[in-house]
DNA sequence: GCACCTCGAGTTCA
DNA sequence: CTCGAGGTGC
């Protein structure tokens, strides 16, 4: 979390507070949590490291001065007779064929495998155990092997059997342990926050949620209007001989089971139904998350068995490009090292692919025009790329008219100074060379990986020593002792120790590296890198006329400006004597050991994805050393990519255009040879 | 002057 | 990863 103002961390804990009391058991009133036990938790850290830093915001009544934290629920705890555990998660089809292949190397080498492809229903896991044919338990999965009895709440759930259906020829079994998915129809779903919205309650944020809230009331009655359904999808003690059969079975016994399911003979089947699901979930009357793909055969399940927590003879295909609608609450506005003001929305957390999202950039003015957002609205939210959450748009059919619209700020929020707009450029900027922000940043920035590599040394520490008023700049840190940083907040003998080293060891960093390190505008790793590389030493660059800069390939008139600026301003030419006569290292000291033979030399390279055992720094510098150029992204001009893991869109585009792609093995088999 | 490629900067959460 | 903006080549 980055460095909020006093008012804005105000807000913030005020927000957690409320939000944190309205999900705890102690201020229950009417609904019950609709936030998950992770998310509570997430927010309590959030709290609890915002009163760490504030500590005048801190009172009595704060969730975080409660003994004990979440009260217990009004629900008993119920043990599941056999685990309910979950299942693993696969992402594409590669990962399915992976799961295939670890499926077929478990079992003897003549086994006929079948799977049973079932849609996943996104809603709450459920045990219900039937004595005699008649329901006796209801419970929620909890941590997989206790739960807590929500017995008369499922009671009330219309397609749940009280009494299974004899089934002729059949005994009734003495236990049978269904499984299924407790959820709400999404017409249900829809009907229920209009009434919310009418009784001026919050609404649900998804149907998943209100399954949740509703299954999770503490009186039945409120549960039974709630229009609960159940989709069983598996038996835990009282199974067939395979997963297809027990299914049928429950059918038989009267339970809903899971629409589409269908057994299937390899892999890839199983891959096309996913497709198929994918395309028609959106028409489903309820909400899908994936697929679940069984291994049919319960005496294969049992050889199978299960890794710590999932069973090795499932897997979970979750659909990737997911979105949910939220309340945008607030935006506020970050200030970056360059001093751009950059409007963040504050948004009511909401669960979103694997990850509670609380907030999501608006980039700039401009984009929050165009899309018209206000403060107060309704948007739909998804991630790009799978990580970065991003407001997709507003849902206009929800306004209220109690929208604010939003102007940026004529001030900057960090130290008052008026902003400013340059002619075409989309970023607003604080117009005070000296913002706390800038400095702030600055000194994280300076620190940070690609720059002078200080290990230990996150924005914690920053603020902490910027706050001791023992940092003011970059130079400061230099000559920092271990009986100084012993004094901060969480930091021991040792770390302190081992920071007094990395930053010692970072006087060593190469001269792109420093020249990156300074933050000089236009000058990413890149330039920094081409420039160390053409003057070798700090005082050759700072010589340098804005000509001689220019003329250099890849610098143009904008870059070379922005160096001669700075070098113009004494106040940096002061930084840099210090840090020199501190024994910083002034020169290029890694340079492209010029190889010419070498497979590497003078090529375009792109790394992409987990390497597994390099970390991609690591890997870039190796490729730069043999003379090899790095770049970002894929094009017809690359040579060569890299991927790892998960490498995401560079490596499809590096197939398409015919871009040879090597792993890490080849990668450093070809590193080595010449 | 335009099209294309590259680079810089900002970004979220666990 | 995405966006905007800088640099280069046509």
């Amino acid at each position: 979390m980055s460095e909020l103002t006093k008012e804005q961390a105000a807000a913030k804990v005020l927000a957690l507070r409320q939000e944190l009391q309205k999900n705890s058991y102690l201020y229950y009133v009417q609904d019950m949590p609709t936030i998950t036990d992770a998310e509570y938790d997430g927010m309590m850290r959030q709290l609890r490291e915002l009163e760490a830093q504030h500590p005048e915001l801190v009172t009595p009544d704060s969730p975080t001065q409660k003994v004990g934290g979440r009260v217990k629920t009004g629900f008993t705890e119920v043990k599941h007779i056999t685990p309910l555990l979950s299942l693993a998660n696969a992402f594409s089809s590669e990962e399915m064929e992976e799961f295939d292949r670890r499926v077929h190397e478990g079992l003897p080498k003549d086994a006929v495998v079948e799977y049973v492809v079932e849609p996943k229903i996104d809603g709450l896991a459920c045990s219900i155990i039937y004595e005699n044919g008649r329901f006796v338990r209801a419970a929620t999965r909890g941590d997989g092997v206790t739960g807590e009895n929500v017995t008369e709440n499922v009671r009330t759930i219309e397609n749940v059997p009280k009494q299974l259906k004899p089934i002729p020829g059949k005994e009734i079994p003495e236990l049978l342990d269904v499984r299924g998915e407790v959820y709400m129809p999404r017409h249900a779903f829809l009907v229920l926050n209009e009434e919310r919205l009418e009784n001026g309650e919050r609404e649900f944020a998804n149907p998943r949620n209100a399954a949740a809230g509703s299954l999770r009331q503490l009186d039945p009655k409120v549960t039974a209007k709630r229009s609960l359904a159940f989709f069983a999808y598996g038996v835990g003690t009282g199974a067939l001989p395979t997963h297809n059969e027990s299914m049928d079975m429950l059918q038989q016994y009267g339970f809903t089971t899971t629409e589409g399911r269908t057994k299937v003979d390899t892999i890839q089947q199983a891959n096309e139904l996913i497709k198929a699901h994918g395309a028609r979930r959106a028409s489903l009357g309820y909400d899908t998350d994936g697929v679940v793909v069984k291994v049919n055969a319960v005496w294969q399940q049992n050889i199978l068995g299960a890794t710590g927590k999932d069973p090795r003879w499932a897997m979970a295909y979750k659909f990737p490009p997911e979105q949910a609608e939220t309340t945008l609450r607030d935006i506020v506005i970050q200030v970056g090292r360059t001093g751009v003001l950059t409007p963040t929305a504050v948004l009511d957390p909401v669960r979103l692919s694997g990850s509670t999202i609380s907030r999501a950039t608006l980039h700039n003015e401009d984009f929050i025009k165009e899309k018209d957002i206000r403060i107060g609205d309704r948007v739909i939210i998804n991630k790009a790329a799978e990580i970065i959450p991003e407001v997709l748009k507003v849902v206009t059919e929800k306004r209220t008219g109690e929208e604010k619209e939003f102007v940026m700020p004529a001030t900057c929020p960090e130290c008052g100074w008026p902003t400013k707009r340059e002619n075409d450029e989309a970023a607003v900027r604080c117009t005070n060379p000296h913002c706390p922000a800038l400095r702030r940043e600055g000194l994280i920035h300076f620190t940070s990986r690609d720059a002078m590599d200080i290990d230990g040394c996150g924005p914690s520490v920053l603020n902490q020593l910027q706050a001791a008023g023992l940092v003011k700049d970059p130079s400061d840190l230099y000559l920092l002792t271990a009986e100084q940083l012993v004094e901060l907040d969480r930091m021991g003998q040792k770390s302190a120790d081992n920071l007094v080293q990395a930053i010692a060891a970072s006087k060593e960093q190469s001269l792109d590296k420093l020249l990156f390190a300074l933050g000089i505008r236009h000058v990413g790793a890149k330039v920094a890198r081409t420039l160390a590389l053409h003057y070798k030493t700090l005082d050759a660059l700072k010589a340098a006329r804005q000509e001689d800069l220019s003329a250099i390939p890849d610098v143009g008139p904008k870059i070379a400006e922005s160096v001669v600026t700075y070098f113009g301003d004494p106040a940096n030419l002061d930084l840099l004597e210090r840090l020199k006569e501190l024994g910083l290292n002034m020169t290029m000291t890694s340079g492209p050991a010029a190889n010419e033979n070498h497979p590497f030399y003078g090529k375009t390279m792109v790394f992409t994805g987990t390497l597994p055992t390099l970390d991609r720094a690591t890997a870039q510098t190796m490729a730069q050393d043999v003379g090899a150029k790095v770049t970002s992204s894929v094009s017809k001009k690359t040579d060569f990519v890299v991927a790892g893991a998960d490498p995401g869109s560079k490596y499809t585009k590096a197939q398409t255009l015919g871009v040879r792609i090597l792993d890490e093995a080849e990668f450093l088999s070809l590193l080595r040879s010449e």
